[in-house]
RNA sequence: GGCCCGUUCGUCUAGGGGUUAGGACAUCAGAUUUUCAUUCUGGUAACAGGGGUUCGAUUCCCCUACGGGCUACCA
């Protein structure tokens, strides 16, 4: 079997869309599993929509998603350059070749022209407006003008683009994977222009060109490209690499969440859900994004999730670990209808993760979380914390914002639990219990809660009842981790002060 | 408008001529828990509609509806 060698093209107009690291995954996944080689191609042919720093973005974000690329711009490799711009004499080089076996042609047609050809078109009640077998003799071209009136024109400096010379009637079948046999007339396909006037090449034929030269084995993009997935099977077929013509897979595309259409940076926005990897500033409008990684989404549960929106491995697992993901994949199992994004899933996947994670990892974290609020802490207190917490959040900064309370002694106390719990048996057991703290000389969870009962027993008041008014005094919550692990790890002198502030400042609620 | 692609619970999906149409997220209820969360158990919930083919269709075919994509010297 040919080698597997599979391309993520992207262009550089701007951060990479969460769709865009689909589609740079399930190329991943082919290419690893099959011990194939995963290229980044830069598609930079507009020069118009050149955004600077999105091509940096794009590998940045490849790269913390754990999509590795084994020949592009920024790694190498011998069919370089991987950047289009830096490609442009090949392409005119093909185009020259297609010019001369006759099948494209030069054409000189202005905007007014090609608009008053779609008015003529229009006019006569025809289904299409477009540069195709039925206008181009009606145009300024190589084919309707001579030879020496063609030569004349691109001497003299005349604006000019290359067109490709769409065959006519025939039927292109072209095969994908995911969606079987797709078959076109060529009459309904346009002379799509394939050199640019300023000498740059369109996608169309770049890609074909690219794909062949650096000897792409499947083509797995989405789905918007299917329609000109025809032309570019024409385009395979008059260079004469009818029989090099990569596979094809038309990935489906990523709906919005509610309604219908395509997912948009704009829902996102709207629904409060990342949309880029990494954080993006635009630099033209300034605007700030929040990346996925900023947002606290770790990689690996992204990647799960992006890797099951729209593919699924026919059994009942779940949770897959990126090797994993390569084992299993399969083109063939991708779907054929577009997928809501559902960010609820990603959240899911997300607190998966980081409950599978270390109590030393997550301590690490939480560590430099609080470093920047100018607190320290022990690795050893960190990780107490984070093992009381990992099982209640679902991304990193959790462990701060839920928290926060064992580094903070609450300033305020939750209304709710104040006015339900807060009574004069509550006053009474923690004014006690407060006592027989501060003359404990060692102190734990056990403790504690040795304590407390001996307290609530001598009293005649049962523990339950003051358990929550315990819980707000000390953390100012009305839930939380374990109450009597809170009251080891914040310590003893830290539980006394805090019940006296509280004692202090909280009143009974009458009513 | 034209062309192309699609359509199983609210969502992601499995399945496939005869199934109690399976799982996950979400949701609801119960249990556990000192609280919240977790966890556990259980529940609600789907084959777009109409024609065929067939003994039988959700599954195959056609049509319709709906949805999406494309229709640039953008990718």
């Amino acid at each position: 079997m040919k080698d597997v060698r599979v391309r993520f093209a992207p262009s550089p107009t701007g951060a990479l869309h969460i769709g865009g690291v689909r589609t740079a995954l399930y190329n991943f996944l082919l290419a690893r599993q099959q011990g194939g080689t995963m290229i980044l191609r830069i598609e930079d042919t507009d020069q118009n929509r050149y955004v600077p720093g999105a091509e940096e973005y794009i590998m940045d974000s490849l790269a913390w998603a754990g999509i590795q690329i084994d020949e592009g711009v920024r790694e190498g490799g011998p069919f370089g350059p991987y950047r289009q711009s830096e490609r442009k004499e090949i392409y005119s080089q093909y185009a020259q070749q297609l010019l001369q076996s006759g099948h494209a042609y030069y054409a000189f047609d202005t905007e007014a022209d090609l608009e008053a050809m779609r008015e003529r078109q229009k006019a006569t009640g025809s289904d299409q407006q477009q540069y195709s077998s039925a206008t181009r003799m009606t145009m300024r071209n190589s084919l309707t003008l001579s030879a020496e009136e063609t030569r004349k024109l691109i001497e003299t400096g005349h604006p000019y683009v290359i067109r490709f010379k769409i065959p006519e009637n025939e039927t292109v079948v072209l095969h994908d994977l995911i969606r079987g046999e797709v078959s076109v007339q060529t009459a309904q396909l346009d002379d799509k222009v394939l050199m640019k006037s300023d000498g740059m090449p369109t996608y169309h034929l770049a890609n074909v060109v690219d794909d062949y030269l650096m000897k792409i084995s499947h083509v797995i993009r989405g789905e918007e490209w299917l329609p000109s997935a025809p032309l570019h099977v024409l385009l395979y077929k008059a260079f004469g690499w009818g029989k090099d013509m990569p596979q094809f897979a038309h990935l489906p595309l990523l709906l919005k969440p509610d309604g219908n259409g395509k997912l948009s940076k704009r829902d996102a926005d709207r629904m409060g859900f990342p949309i880029f990897p990494l954080n993006w500033t635009d630099p033209n409008t300034k605007e700030q994004s929040t990346g996925y990684r900023e947002a606290g989404y770790l990689p690996e549960a992204l990647i799960n999730f992006l890797a099951f929106l729209g593919w699924n491995p026919g059994t009942e697992q779940e949770i897959f670990s990126m090797n994993e993901l390569i084992q299993a994949f399969s083109v063939e199992r991708i779907g054929k209808a577009g997928a809501k994004f559902d960010i609820q899933k990603a959240q899911w996947y997300n607190q998966q993760y980081l409950r599978a994670k270390s109590n030393t990892e997550l301590a690490t974290h939480l560590v430099d979380h609080l470093k920047k609020e100018n607190i320290t802490c022990s690795q050893d207190k960190a990780e107490k914390i984070c093992d009381v917490m990992k099982e209640r959040i679902t991304f990193p900064q959790d462990l701060w914002e839920q928290g926060k309370f064992f580094f903070n002694a609450p300033a305020s106390f939750d209304d709710g639990v104040v006015s339900k719990k807060w009574n004069d048996d509550a006053v009474k057991v923690l004014t006690t219990y407060r006592d027989a703290v501060e003359k404990l000389s060692t102190f734990d969870a056990a403790i504690a809660k040795e304590t407390l009962e001996q307290v609530t027993a001598s009293l005649q008041i049962g523990t339950g009842k003051i358990l929550q008014a315990l819980r707000v005094a000390l953390s100012g919550m009305g839930g939380g981790p374990d109450l009597m692990m809170i009251m080891e790890i914040i310590g003893k002198e830290e539980v006394v002060s805090r019940l006296t502030f509280a004692l202090n400042n909280l009143k009974i609620k009458v009513g």
